[in-house]
DNA sequence: GCATTTGCCTAAAGGTGTTAGGCAGATGCA
DNA sequence: TGCATCTGCCTAACACCTTTAGGCAAATGC
């Protein structure tokens, strides 16, 4: 009838992305998408194969995103510093947009994978852990224990697990830095010797 | 028409727990029980009010078994072993029961999380941590770390996060243990006074 | 100005979630 | 043992989501 609603990828996907900060990843579904595009649901099928598809561009725009912003915050960052502004950059993301957060965590497939910006992400973490100056395997250990703590406290702090106890998840954030930092400088390294290790090296 | 089936909320619990293992928690529908149970869909509203109790339910059921191993686990050790075996009986569970773990993360509302077995993995984790001595808030941000780590290695280990690398996820475990019972036994403690603590604490 | 392409539509089928009401097997009591 | 009741599973029906097939009209190209 009227004039045509101009749906494309791209806006479908912008606009899955906002509706998954809004009513959660889980809920992003074909058909509300429809709804707010006011246009009827199988509309959507000439830009988008399916769900899964629609889910999969979504969790690679976040992922895009999320490594624009983390490479921006490391820029002219090293050591301390950029470690912080790494991690902030992450939890600050998932803290304004939890939906795309939660995107980023959809399993893609290895071919996908490998063409998403997730490489950058292993890279970035890489390039923050260099002015620790770690050895192989150790860097690697190292990348894998950034990962973990920093989707860890951020999937728990979104999740409300720090929200009824008494600190509040912002001190327990700094905390948790520095205690890496401070972890991560004392790591055997073949630049600055060694004089503060513990039993660390020792499995 | 033969014989009743003989349904329960603890066999549908159950059994649910053991499709989410096969299929994923996200996948567990009451649908797929009946099928199961050689039933009728609506049967299961008799002893379920819906998909979300039923799903509630499993959480709950994940929760306390993972919490009665953990239990086992910390039984009789103290420090860096109590610490270990804590650890390890998180991950074991997780790659054992993925779809378990996965409904152990299932978001309660509060009065039905007072009730679950969270509480009890909170304390275990204070007792872990009792061997080494922090004063608090340290010990709170202690026990976010270690909630942290734990949960954001195996999710990202169990989502496939480390398989196509090169070390094995289990070398890197044993680091980041090493790593963080350094890291705990290098806070300052009003019982052991501190001779190894680095910049950790300048912030 | 016409042919073609493109974009959104209608129609239809299959799956899941949920509720209401019915029938029969199990249970309790005389 | 026989009857009444209750409980448990069933049929029926509706709402919503996903996906495919095929149609019509607006946009585009020449």
């Amino acid at each position: 009838m009227a004039v045509r609603p101009g749906l494309s990828v791209e806006r479908l996907v912008r606009a899955g992305a906002e509706l998954a900060d809004e009513v959660g990843f889980a809920h992003v579904t074909v058909s509300e998408l429809a709804r707010r595009f006011d246009v009827k649901v199988a509309s959507l099928y000439s830009h988008v194969r399916n769900s899964h598809d629609l889910k999969t561009r979504i969790a690679l725009l976040a992922l895009a995103e999320l490594a624009d912003r983390a490479a921006d915050a490391v820029a002219g960052r090293a050591g301390r510093d950029a470690l912080t502004a790494f991690a902030d950059a992450y939890r600050t993301y998932a803290v304004e947009h939890p939906g795309r957060y939660d995107a980023a965590r959809f399993p893609l497939d290895p071919e996908t994978a490998a063409a998403s910006a997730g490489p950058r992400h292993a890279r970035m973490s890489r390039a923050v852990l260099r002015g620790y100056g770690l050895t192989e395997p150790a860097e690697t250990h190292a990348v894998r224990l950034l990962g973990s703590v920093f989707h860890g406290f951020v999937s728990l702090e979104t999740a409300g697990g720090f929200s009824h106890s008494a600190p509040p998840a912002e001190e327990t954030w700094t905390w948790i830095l520095d205690a890496l930092d401070a972890l991560l400088a004392a790591q055997p390294s073949p630049t600055r010797p060694d004089t503060t290790t513990t039993e660390a090296d020792t499995a």
